[in-house]
DNA sequence: GCACTATATGATTATATAATCATATAGTGC
DNA sequence: GCACTATATGATTATATAATCATATAGTGC
């Protein structure tokens, strides 16, 4: 039985690499097959596929099949309130660095 | 110039792991000395050193010089709130989890 | 200046990660 | 059954990460 703060570390290492923020970006707005992701990245299937499996073991996204196709989509839509924080702390950081270069 | 989903990726990637995000627990109250934390955590001092240089330099923490002590902390209170939203995100699972074996 | 304390960092090691190419697998329509 | 499509995965490689031990650095009080 994992510890709990090492499923939180694993649910933040399954977002914490720009592959996986463009896939998250990505199914946004529901799911998606593998087919329209790893175009919509411009990454290789197999490294697009990795990055999928690696997401679903972590629990951030579930698949369904479809025929030949999966799609993938966000488990829970939490996530996508983790990544938003994450980029407004990043955009603030650079609006603080922006105003000391404007008031040096 | 780092992009934006690297800068993003970069201060997910300062909070997922399980010694960082103790640390972050442990500096949710405000600041404190290194040789306050690496106690807490249980973890050596230079190890506890490095994340806590890995997390100043994506911008995570910030730090404050007093004597022979350096006071770490966190620089912008919605990392709580990241780090809150993903303990929500693991604790929704284990009880979805948990019901699945329930009703089996 | 010396003994001490607090922190950072160099060198090293073991392990994890990300990407790539090639190929296996599973499903489709004829 | 065959040609095809969509996805996953084995093997490999280059690089990053985490931990540890030893030591350097910077500040303190006497």
């Amino acid at each position: 039985m994992k510890e709990l703060i090492e499923l939180r570390a694993e649910i933040l290492k399954a977002l914490a690499q720009p592959t996986r923020l463009k896939i998250i970006d990505f199914l946004r707005d529901g799911e998606r097959c593998v087919c329209e992701i790893f175009p919509a990245i411009a990454e290789e299937q197999s490294n697009t596929s990795r990055h999928l499996s690696m997401m679903l073991s972590a629990g951030v996204l579930s698949r369904r099949k479809d025929g030949l196709k999966i799609y993938y989509k966000i488990k829970q839509p939490e996530v996508l309130q983790v990544v938003d924080i994450v980029t407004l702390i990043v955009k603030q950081e650079i609006s603080v660095r922006h105003e000391l270069l404007m008031s040096a």
